[in-house]
DNA sequence: AAGTATATCTTGTATATACAAGATAGTAAA
DNA sequence: TTTACTATCTTGTATATACAAGATATACTT
């Protein structure tokens, strides 16, 4: 029930997924597609944009859009995915653990990493991510109190994210990733179960509100043998 | 001397970057670019959504374009960057030694990671990256000879995609990445200076041409403690 | 048989128009 | 003063047309 081109993204890119237009194949033509979908060419190729964006097809100027293989997404941390998500995605037995739940003025890297006023209020919320009764990931997440009133541990066990969503219905937008590799922190050692591991991985995340507004700042700790990023990355167009 | 909209982009991106634009001001309106660029708005539209899809600036519908801060990219390992655009905007003293440049055929792995026929050519090059006087990379590249005839010593020294690009006049397209980190191999620390680290990070990389044809396989092994890896993610139109 | 030209299919770029929808400032009414 | 409306600015969506450029198959010529 909304734009034409997002729905007619979502119904290929699901086609895709399901095997109806396997990897290698080459799409309905845009003249097709126009038909089937009865909308001018310009709406086709706004979803066979996105497609192509998201991974999901090729386009070739002169012969049509080839699918590509989209089996390589089968563990999706790239792009903006939580950790709710993550886990529904691998089906294994997994439990989240609320560590810290406090509302109170940060430190001083915090507040750099938020850029915000030295009085202002912000939620800090530790929760270990125990997964096959292993304790995996160490997740630091900072949230403005000026954008989320009220946060309760039952919220913090099942998503944050959702409640951001649906409850307060603000949307996320985009979010500034790095990933470097540490020496593990006391913290670190008390609420993993490294195992003897000298590094963890860390990701540093700060997500957007659709205004630009910084809302959140995370520090997702993982023991490195139970780590991947995946990523799919198109070449800038008009590069250097 | 090429298309309206890239040109716009980039001339756009640029004036971000030098502080024309400064970060959190806002972009002219569509209107007004079109009039300074002589164009419709549909072009300026394009522009912007590149310039929005890269991280530079956030669209926000009755506002406008807002202008992100772009310091994120004072280390660019995201996208596709090689080793010699990265190294350059680095600034230190660096060096590439070429440890292997072999035509053969490859081992069952490299095989399939490049799906191609047991009796295929492939290039094997070990590069390995030096900064500041530390090995800190080792660079194992497989290419598929169908699309390179020649490589040279010197070729490798230089950069591979320069010569694919200027030479050779092909296109590279789109990359898919994966990152984990695993334990170091007899190889690793036989040529990088690991120093004792029990960890080496891996990047994994298959690249892509134009046309959607698999051409290279990678593998970017890091010492740990220098390796950085940033990303600019938007969250999926149309999500799940 | 081999090469060449042509017609026709594909996607890419550029332009134009119309209206919807969000944001904002000013004006008028309560 | 406060509220509500309205005009007008912004971006978002949908449509249409024209031509450029790459790919491909057919028919024709050599």
């Amino acid at each position: 029930m909304q734009n034409k081109y997002i729905q007619i993204y979502r119904d290929t890119a699901d086609k895709i997924q399901q095997g109806v237009f396997p990897a290698g194949a080459k799409l309905p033509s845009e003249h097709e597609l126009m038909e089937t979908h009865e909308t001018s060419r310009e709406t086709i190729r706004k979803a066979l944009h996105l497609l192509a964006q998201n991974g999901y097809i090729q386009k070739v100027q002169g012969k049509g859009s080839i699918v590509l293989d989209a089996r390589k997404f089968d563990f999706p941390v790239s792009g903006l995915v939580s950790f709710k998500e993550l886990a529904g995605t691998l089906g294994d037995t997994h439990r989240t653990l609320v560590e810290k739940l406090e509302l109170g003025v940060p430190d001083d890297v915090i507040q750099t990493e938020l850029q915000c006023a030295p009085d202002h209020q912000v939620w800090e919320v530790h929760r270990v991510r125990e997964i096959d009764g292993e304790k995996i990931i160490l997740d630091k997440d900072y949230f403005k109190q000026m954008f989320i009133d009220n946060l309760t541990e039952e919220i913090c066990r099942h998503s944050i994210y959702d409640y951001i969503e649906h409850e307060l219905h603000m949307s996320i937008s985009f979010a500034k990733k790095e990933i470097v590799v540490v020496e593990p922190t006391d913290e670190d050692r008390q609420y993993l179960d490294l195992g003897g591991c000298q590094h963890v991985v860390v990701v540093k995340n700060h997500v957007y509100f659709d205004d630009a507004s910084l809302f959140q700042y995370t520090e997702s700790r993982h023991r490195p043998d139970k780590f991947k990023f995946v990523d799919f990355a198109r070449r800038i167009q008009g590069g250097t």
